[in-house]
DNA sequence: TCGTACGAGATGGTATACAAGTCCAACGGA
DNA sequence: TCCGTTGGACTTGTATACCATCTCGTACGA
């Protein structure tokens, strides 16, 4: 039923969020069809629309190879976000309802359950990003602003790809639940500007959690 | 040389934000393929990549329209290219060379003298537009971070359909060349606040100017 | 009048073929 | 030995043909 370009799509999408696909691989269409049963033409579309998005790059006549990123692309998109998400929760506050409010505060007690879990459990990490995206994209999908939430969309590919090798110190952790919280309290005060700082300062801590401070 | 696929999308494109192609037209692949006298498939495409940058609406099995943008979408739009664009000059200012002030200020006194011609000549407007969109894309350019570049180049295509219906008042383009050389000046000052709330003001105030000031 | 079945028109996908571009490696000359 | 060239393998970009499926309007029938 569903079209097979959007499958391949995302099939090969969450291959290389998981970091199934080695930076730069090659990504050749004949063999992705061959390996996938399909022709080439559902392929092609769906390495057009990851290049859109900037987890491929495509060069003429070369191929599609998987996009790599350094510390200055990861500074751009989490400085961008920083952005964003801040006037998403700006938006968001004054028209947020009783309901989403809890929606989102529910999460928070979520989060901080699953983290006061076993380290070593397995889906502790997994579940956290998990619940973590849930959070941010409630938030702009409170907005209302559907190019908001387009434009945070292609942002947030890429450090998704971190997440799965970068771990979240305890206190950096402890630290992101507690700007949650936050985020909600001004929320539920009907303080935008308040929720929009906290957010922004959110997201450029988690910036430089990921790089490391060493830059 | 070019690739077709690539002059398939320009000519469409084009011919979008010229107004050639009338609001909601449908755009059946066979039919440009047809008259461009190619196949269907680079024609899929350039309408695929059309529809990633929302010029386009596609829906399965349905095809592909013209998009169709009301207040609201505009609105959503100039806000966000308020934040961009004062974000982009905000580090842009820090980092200008001389030289690159100095193409500025060109621009705002090419703009200048345009203004001042016979508001009959038919250069006149596409003209201010063309240099509007340099000064733009040079600040841009500037802050020296490409996604922001790319997040902007999204949002910019449809303001420019309008820009063809919409012409502005004596007032609101006076208005709108001081708010180029203010930014320029506060970029010269390297007051990198003082250019960013100008121009996120610039932008706000042209967005009301397109939207009639009337929601 | 309402529902349904039908058929025209398009899209989504397959299969195949081929020109042109890229890359690599072997070859040959300086 | 080193470098430039050549040639071919491998891909991509495009064309073409074909068909299943979907949409939608319409005419038919209850």
């Amino acid at each position: 039923m569903a079209k097979i370009a959007t499958t391949v799509y995302e099939q090969i999408r969450t291959s290389i969020l998981n970091g199934e696909l080695s930076n730069a691989e090659r990504l050749v269409e004949e063999d992705l069809a061959l390996s996938l049963g399909i022709s080439r033409t559902p392929v092609r579309e769906a390495l057009r629309r990851l290049a859109a998005e900037g987890l491929v790059d495509v060069s003429p006549n070369r191929g599609a190879r998987v996009a790599e990123w350094d510390d200055h692309d990861l500074r751009e998109i989490f400085d961008l976000r920083s952005i964003l998400e801040a006037h998403a929760v700006e938006l968001a506050t004054p028209i947020a309802s009783a309901s989403e409010i809890e929606y989102l505060e529910n999460i928070c007690a979520e989060m901080e359950a699953l983290a006061l879990t076993d380290a070593s459990s397995p889906d502790r990490i997994p579940g956290l990003a998990e619940k973590n995206r849930k959070f941010h994209g409630k938030i702009i999908e409170i907005s209302n602003s559907s190019r908001l939430g387009a434009l945070i969309e292609t942002l947030v590919h890429v450090p998704i790809v971190m997440q799965t090798y970068k771990v979240y110190s305890p206190a950096a952790l402890e630290r992101s639940l507690r700007h949650h919280r936050e985020i909600v309290n001004a929320m539920k005060a009907g303080d935008e500007v308040w929720a929009s700082n906290v957010m922004r300062a959110h997201i450029l801590a988690a910036r430089e959690e990921i790089l490391g401070g060493n830059n």
